[in-house]
DNA sequence: ATGGCTGCAAACACTTTGCATCGGC
DNA sequence: GCCGATGCAAAGTGTTTGCAGCCAT
């Protein structure tokens, strides 16, 4: 769904003298088709395609990855990570009711908070939790409350 | 140094019907003093003035206070939890020299993002990792590098 | 007095690490 | 062929839970 240059992430790994598996090529394949997913769906997706593929793997090449600059690792309201290709500033929209996760393009006027307070910014993350559209409707209907 | 109503708290317990415990008061009082701490430096800080406490009890009320509005829990760039007083929307500046953490007030802009999306905005959370004033000077000068 | 709250320790979930083998360069 | 990368399982963290006693209500 998302064109993603796997070709990027060579040049990546060249320029850090690190080498390029077919592990780590499908596990970012993955990220860049299915963002927001936590280590463990990335794992399940990958054995599908790699039956041997190990969960540590998944862990070291998403924290190769991180480190590269190429993945992001956010929390997402849940209580452990979840990953997606790397976007210099985001907007996450994240639904209490169901679950669902929206992009939202983000305004310059992010950085430019850090920028104006002196900082020199790596990256803006902004996490915004409510109710959308759909669920706001149907609240204390039962399913799945506030937690 | 930041003038927390304990009555606040009352009032919540009451409401959810929760007891008010020496505990809770504590712990509360620990987090209003101190924001962007994680439980292991909550609970640190609450044996202190109470050696029984215990662990577990500083996650349960934590976790009660949450609940109940009180407090936030953000992760802050770190793999564990911070928490802190509740405030509906905040803009944290993480420097990833030194780890310190400065608070920047919230533009009402952040929110409106969610509400033109068609959301019922609970809260807006912006996370900017960057390099702070004093640490954009001395990169790459050793102590801690990236990450 | 009664049932929620606590401390303790064991249980858990997520993530990291040690080691032998495998495979990119 | 060398050394980094992998798979497996064991070890680590941070967090949660079961249980008996304690204390607000």
């Amino acid at each position: 769904m998302k064109p993603v240059d796997p070709k990027t992430m060579r040049d990546h790994l060249r320029a850090a003298g690190k080498r390029r598996t077919a592990e780590r090529e499908l596990l970012f394949e993955i990220i860049a088709e299915h963002p927001h997913l936590d280590a463990n769906a990335i794992h399940q997706l990958a054995v599908e395609r790699n039956p041997k593929i190990g969960l540590a793997t998944v862990y070291r090449t998403l924290s190769l990855l991180a480190e590269l600059g190429l993945v992001d690792v956010a929390t997402l309201g849940e209580d452990h990570s979840h990953y997606e290709i790397r976007q210099d500033d985001h907007v996450h929209l994240i639904c209490l009711g169901c679950g669902e996760i929206r992009e939202v393009p983000p305004p310059a006027a992010l950085r430019k908070l850090g920028e104006d307070a002196g900082f020199e910014v790596h990256e803006a993350q902004l996490e915004i939790t409510g109710y959308c559209e759909t669920c706001r409707g149907r609240r204390s209907s039962g399913s799945r409350g506030d937690r």
